[in-house]
DNA sequence: TTCGTTCCATGACAGCTGTCATAATATGAC
DNA sequence: GTCATATTATGACAGCTGTCATGGAACGAA
């Protein structure tokens, strides 16, 4: 969070708020009042409106998730796709323990809130793949087969997303933690040595 | 669908808005044209107003969600773990292709959309174990141990849940596909015969 | 009938939404 | 200095939100 200037910061604020109350509930004046940022600043720098505020918040998002799995890799001596989820799932575990459940995921905010625009549902497609990119990266490092690697890591997201939602609803880690558990040993399974 | 009274329809359409527009885009109004219900009764069947209706609609998904469960056995010879999972996401891919991807489930829009009721989000939670009784009932039913099908129910809700979102977002059946197969053998070598 | 209850109709309320027009101010190039 | 550009300020706009008060029908029981 380098937190420049104000542009930044709303669009940093805009996904801290999608992701605890969703596109619709979140008011852009909300964001700008979360961003300690000027409201006339709004109409300029977002001449499009609350949809590209929301669209760069996903855009961020996603890169915020691809930009993470890098550094799980560089924490994880050495490195299996079940000690990867593992990781994953411990940084939603984490930060539901820390700061509650009342935050979640903001590309599942958008994907499931805002189905009236199309560009922002193309934001958030965007944002999946940015994110399973690197894991699918990974996942061939370690040795799993190209073709395996990309479903392998469909199935991460999946996995983690669902049980994200339900740890939500439950408030509790209870799913997270049982995914992580279930899914290692499938996911260790795909390296051919 | 019985479709009796204007109060059942106005559950019934709140579910369907829901799951389409998320909580908060979905207008009482809305409701009441697409439910095609006299506006004034809202207020009398409804005395908890916006949150009592949203909780009710949750509800409803969430029986109904556990009711296909036991349809989808029914449709199955030779029931396995993964056939069962298979079934369940087949319903969302067809649903997709039949109808698009502008419907998903309205519980992960419930807890996505309303962190600001905690009587909704206990509502969700609530419709999560629904969902996830029966399908721990037959896990045990095909010969998986009775401690292991409660974790394998918390994955495959998770899983699913989470490929709909992808889908929906990639407007591609892709990532459910993707699940039903990769989770396929993982899901029948629960079974201990 | 007369009453009482259930259901529905209508309109108004304050509060919030995103958007925009207008103008003031800062900033920096020359 | 002068001027253009980038940024911020302010206020207003129509439209929608959920809620509620008031009143009117329907309908069965007595």
């Amino acid at each position: 969070m380098t937190e420049r200037g104000p542009r930044e910061r709303m669009v940093f604020s805009a996904a801290q708020l999608i992701r605890r109350d969703g596109v619709t509930a979140t008011g852009l004046r909300d964001v700008v009042a979360h961003a300690d940022a000027p409201r006339g600043s709004l109409a300029h720098y977002f001449p499009g409106g609350k949809e590209q505020l929301v669209n760069e918040a996903v855009d961020w998002a996603g890169w915020y998730a691809a930009n993470r799995i890098d550094r799980f890799l560089a924490g994880l001596a050495r490195a299996t796709p079940g000690r990867l989820f593992a990781a994953m799932v411990r940084q939603w575990t984490d930060e539901f323990a820390a700061i509650g459940y009342d935050q979640g995921c903001p590309v599942a905010a958008a994907t499931v809130d805002a189905s009236v625009t199309a560009s922002t549902r193309a934001a958030a497609a965007a944002a999946f793949a940015a994110w399973r990119a690197p894991i699918a990266r990974a996942l061939v490092g370690m040795g799993v087969p190209a073709r395996k690697a990309t479903s392998a890591a469909t199935l991460m997201v999946s996995a983690l997303e669902g049980a994200i939602l339900i740890a939500r609803a439950e408030r509790s880690p209870r799913a997270l933690t049982t995914v992580a558990r279930e899914l290692g040993p499938l996911l260790d399974g795909y390296v051919i040595r």
